[in-house]
RNA sequence: GCCCGGGUGGUGGAAUGGCAGACACAAGGGACUUAAAAUCCCUUGACCGCAAGGUCGUGCGGGUUCGAGUCCCGCCCCGGGCACCA
């Protein structure tokens, strides 16, 4: 068998690698030499082992990483393990193994899958979110947010010391909080406050402005799962993990403040090497938008059940509507329903509040087609008119954001619209289309109210449909003192919000998506919160307390009330506060998962550290980390998180850069095979694809269709479409599926590395396409890149002699051949500079197929293609390294210079367009003058006939590249 | 609905506004072999033509340009994300 030993081979140089420890980096930082900092996104260890999608991004990094060793950077490249999560719990529950004992035979199982791709980590590093040595780390962490305040003037976080010295009567550190004015402001604001409402409005503040804080929210909860979710793992009302369904229900949650950095966290996006499609989701996610803060007063009719007067505020992006704000509608939530809810409408809004309530996060989007709500039986009083306006609740207005009260304009928004023709509301146009020249004729014909007409699905005034919700010219927005009539929108916004706040009814103000992060998790498996509670207080455990470790359970089981199985060990939970020895009870809750993977980044510069969370030096030498490769799936997730810890980091001293990321690519997914189907009806007849459904349902009849996998032999491509061969009207379906356990598409990275090896998976996986692409695999092409290896061993070795071959000999290389490796030199340089990996291969390819050609082979030129091809291929790179009589590694020979004297050709062929049609070519010196070139094309035999008694009127020479020879 | 990507041979893909289809797979033909495997060589976008050669061709329709897969405008289709956020 003619197949290169590549078992043998590649578990030789691995051996190697890990006997000297090759890859190690130096434990301090190397002075003088540039760094390198490449990771790899955090994996899960699940039991079901690697997936091809890893070695993706993986091969990417390490592809880079020994890339950059060869240029002279010191590399970081770490690998560790994501290790807390669900799975490992969901087992425990089933057979009673540890998670503990699942984890680390699932981590073992993952290195060892890791490390038989010759990934160049530095394993010395490695680290597990679940070990004590890491997750004391996180705590520590954790009590440095709960330990925080977020300063809106200096726009960072401050310790609660410098809060708390605000809230006293007599400040001590006043010069370590100078130049704050809202700490100035605080402290103010305490010696204005009667002494004895001292006490209780400090506690009150302290216990709110924390960055980790408590608080009785409705969250996810997800039954199935025993557990809450952040909004971010919900989705369409289900879980992430597993597709249980979520329901909405009130619990005391420990909150990350992370809407205090919602700015930074988006205006700093703009400093970062991220795809744009990345940083888009994550501006959505944050959600900034602009607008204005709004006062309506309650118009009450003097009677028992209000004794003061009120207002609802209200947030809007549009206060140039304001004008044509025709009733108010407030979230069911909102704490001033009761208050307002006339005694006739009470019953009503009670079963309303109720229905709402219970409604899932599913339900209510499922329900969003139809708007629903009650009228509270109170009015309003719109503060630019003075009209009456009533006031609803309904649950298309969300308690979460803005002020969970909105002023409803019908005119000019979607949801107001659909809402006012439900229940028969006054709809008011005061913005019109267009640019101010056209504000007079459009006043004319527009009509000051009217009732909007149910039953249409829009109203239209003159020409104009509305709703109408994009900028124009306002009409009907004038009173006494102000007029923003004839103002384009951008103004009109500007000058009633002016007027507003001047008046003290408003003023401008910004909001965000965004929510405060849900930090609690009812779960047995993630970091316990280093937190006591004495007299029902939260008080948080000394640094010198961590790390707080999880106990030894006899039994896995949900409590089933919500809490978290540690709920339910009394030994655990009850213990006492050190400070003072009075009893004390532990915080029963857990960190979510994505808690230590917050933070690894800085842990790999320093992994074994136990004085600090990183050395200040080696993190200072070695962060931002230089190019990150991951999923995409973690946009939102982790990747917002992380950043969001990160500059609390940066805020607390901890870290010296803003953000930890500074590159970011996203690999894309690898789907499976592409499989063809191929549709029959119950008969057996086939029925052709493009009359079957989404439903698996003939289109046409809606009878039921039976989808079959069958052989790409049986089938062909007519135009368009793949038919069956034997019968071409019968089209099929021809597409490539996620690999998923239930399609049984899933391609197990072992059987590669059994039947091709390490090398051949790693360059497969880098020969399929652009990285960042999605694309499907396919057998036939790794078994195309493996003959590629092949025949690079053949270059070199005889396989009968299993000897150097006798081509291979020391003779000085002729200039075409040096003219091939410079290339090859010039082209592999610069696509791995740009992760062009696919093409990088190809052009290796492309070298050997001309030196397979060669009958004598410089030893020299093909010890320098083996140095291009070592990144890609390390094992086969190491042995003919090896074999061409090199003692050591080649992991850190210097990469190969490209010499452009070698480039250069005595001619060069010029191809010759007639009227930008390409005529033929003329082979012309190199460097030749347009005058040689055209003389040269006038006498070429396939262009000459298109030149025949015209004049040439123009010409158009790119040297080097083209003539182009416009005639007429 | 909104926001991002993306549509190039039978397939994966390649092409700083300058030779469309590199490289690889598949298919067909040939060499070697008793035979097979492996390997090597040739052909391979479509159409017309014996050939030389010609015409068409990068989802569709326009435009800019000497020249467009690439830039601009308007559509269609596919993938991903968000979705009552006022």
């Amino acid at each position: 068998m003619a197949v290169y030993p590549f078992h043998t081979l590649e578990k030789k140089w691995q051996q190697y690698w890990a006997d000297r420890q090759t890859f190690r980096t130096p434990d301090e930082p190397v002075p003088g030499k540039p760094k390198y900092y490449i990771l790899d996104m955090f994996p899960y260890p699940s039991g079901a082992g690697l997936h091809v999608g890893h070695p993706e991004g993986y091969t990417a990094t390490d592809i880079l990483a020994r890339y950059k060793r060869m240029r002279g950077f010191n590399v970081l490249h770490p690998m560790g393990w994501d290790a807390f999560g669900l799975p490992a719990e969901q087992y425990a529950l089933e057979t009673g193994t540890h998670p503990r004992v699942t984890t680390e035979r699932n981590i073992a199982r993952f290195r060892q899958q890791l490390q038989s791709l010759g990934f160049s980590y530095d394993w010395t590093r490695e680290v597990a979110t679940t070990d004590p040595k890491y997750f004391r780390w996180t705590q520590w962490i954790f009590l440095k947010l709960y330990n925080s305040f977020y300063d809106p003037d200096l726009n960072r976080a401050l310790p609660m010391a410098l809060l708390e010295d605000a809230l006293s009567d007599q400040p001590r550190r006043r010069e370590d909080w100078a130049g704050s004015a809202y700490l100035d402001g605080t402290h103010a604001g305490y010696l204005q406050t009667p002494p004895e409402q001292r006490m209780a409005a400090r506690a009150g503040l302290l216990r709110h402005m924390r960055l980790a804080y408590q608080a009785e929210v409705a969250v996810n909860w997800c039954p199935a799962l025993g557990t809450v979710l952040a909004n971010e793992e919900v989705i369409d009302g289900k879980s992430e993990r597993g597709g249980h369904p979520v329901i909405r229900r009130p619990m005391r949650q420990w909150m990350l403040k992370i809407t205090a950095y919602a700015e930074r966290l988006l205006v700093d996006l703009d400093t970062l090497d991220w795809p744009d499609s990345i940083k888009e989701m994550q501006r959505n996610w944050i959600g900034k938008s602009e607008g204005a803060e709004v006062d309506f007063p309650v118009s009450l009719k003097p009677s028992a059940f209000s004794p003061q007067p009120l207002s609802i505020r209200v947030f809007t992006t549009r206060p140039d509507t304001l004008f044509g704000a025709t009733y108010m509608v407030l979230s069911p939530e909102h704490a001033l329903v009761d208050q307002i809810t006339t005694p006739e409408q009470r019953a009503a809004i009670k079963a309303y509040q109720e229905a709402a309530a219970r409604k899932s996060d599913l339900e209510r989007t499922e329900l969003q087609k139809t708007k629903t709500g009650c009228f509270t039986g109170a009015y309003a009083l719109n503060p630019v008119n003075g009209e009456k306006i009533p006031i609803w609740i309904a649950d298309y207005v969300l308690a979460t954001y803005g002020t969970g009260a909105i002023m409803a304009v019908p005119a000019h928004d979607e949801r107001d619209f659909e809402f006012a023709r439900t229940f028969n509301l006054p709809i008011v146009e005061v913005i019109v289309p267009g640019g101010s020249a056209a504000v007079p004729a459009a006043l004319a014909g527009v009509p000051s109210a009217s009732k909007a007409a149910g039953g249409t699905s829009a109203a239209t005034r003159g020409t104009r449909v509305l709703p109408f919700t994009g900028d124009g010219v306002n009409v009907n927005s004038a009173n006494a003192e102000i007029s923003i009539n004839g103002l384009p929108t951008p103004e009109a916004k500007q000058k009633i919000t002016a007027w507003l706040a001047g008046k003290g009814i408003g003023q401008a103000k910004v909001n965000y998506k965004l929510r405060d992060w849900l930090f609690s998790r009812q779960r047995y498996w993630g970091e316990p919160f280093p937190v006591i509670f004495v007299d029902g207080q939260p008080q948080p455990l000394p640094a010198d307390a961590l790390p707080l470790e999880l106990p030894e359970v006899a039994t896995y089981t949900l409590s089933g009330t919500g809490e978290s199985p540690l709920a339910t060990i009394p030994a655990w939970l009850n213990t006492t506060d050190p400070a003072t020895g009075r009893p004390a009870v532990r915080e029963s809750n857990t960190m979510p998962q994505w808690a230590g993977s917050c933070w690894y980044y800085l842990r790999f510069i320093d992994a074994h550290n136990d004085r600090a969370l990183v050395d200040p030096a080696k993190e200072k030498y070695w962060m931002p980390v230089d190019l990150y490769v991951g999923g995409a799936e973690h946009a939102v997730l982790h990747l917002l998180y992380a950043r969001f810890w990160h500059k609390v980091l940066y805020d607390a001293g901890v870290v010296s850069t803003q953000e930890p990321f500074q590159r970011l690519v996203n690999q894309g997914m690898i789907l499976g095979e592409v499989e063809y189907t191929a549709f029959y009806d119950e008969s057996g007849a086939p029925v052709s694809a493009e009359f079957a459904g989404d439903d698996h349902r003939d289109t046409r009849t809606m009878a039921k269709l039976v989808a079959e996998r069958i052989e790409e032999e049986f089938v062909e491509k007519q135009g368009d479409f793949f038919v069956l061969r034997e019968n071409s009207a019968i089209r099929v379906t021809a597409r490539a599926f996620k690999m998923s356990k239930s399609r049984g598409n899933v391609i197990n990275p072992d059987d590669v590395v059994r039947d091709y090896g390490a090398d051949t998976l790693r360059l497969y996986e880098m020969f399929m396409g652009p990285l960042e692409q999605v694309k499907p695999w396919s057998m036939k092409g790794v078994e195309g890149v493996h003959r590629f290896l092949n025949r690079v061993w053949r270059l070199f070795v005889d396989d009968r002699a299993d000897a150097l071959l006798p081509e291979l000999v020391a003779v000085a290389p002729t200039r075409d051949q040096l003219r091939w490796l410079h290339r090859t030199i010039q082209d592999v340089t610069a696509d791995l500079d740009t992760l062009r990996f696919n093409t990088a291969i190809s052009t290796m390819m492309e070298f050997v197929n001309e030196c397979q050609r060669w009958t004598q082979r410089p030893r020299a030129v093909l010890e320098t293609f083996v140095l291009l091809l070592s990144p890609f291929a390390p094992h086969l790179a190491e042995e003919l390294w090896q074999r061409l009589g090199h003692a050591g590694t080649l992991a850190y020979e210097p990469w190969p210079a490209c010499d452009a004297a070698c480039l250069v050709q005595d001619t060069m062929e010029i191809p010759v367009q007639v009227n930008g049609k390409l005529r033929g070519k003329v082979t012309v010196p190199t460097g030749a003058a347009q005058a040689e070139i055209v003389a040269a094309a006038q006498a070429e035999a396939a262009i000459a006939p298109h030149l025949a008694g015209k004049t040439i009127r123009k010409q158009i020479f790119v040297p080097g590249r083209l003539l182009n020879l416009v005639v007429g």
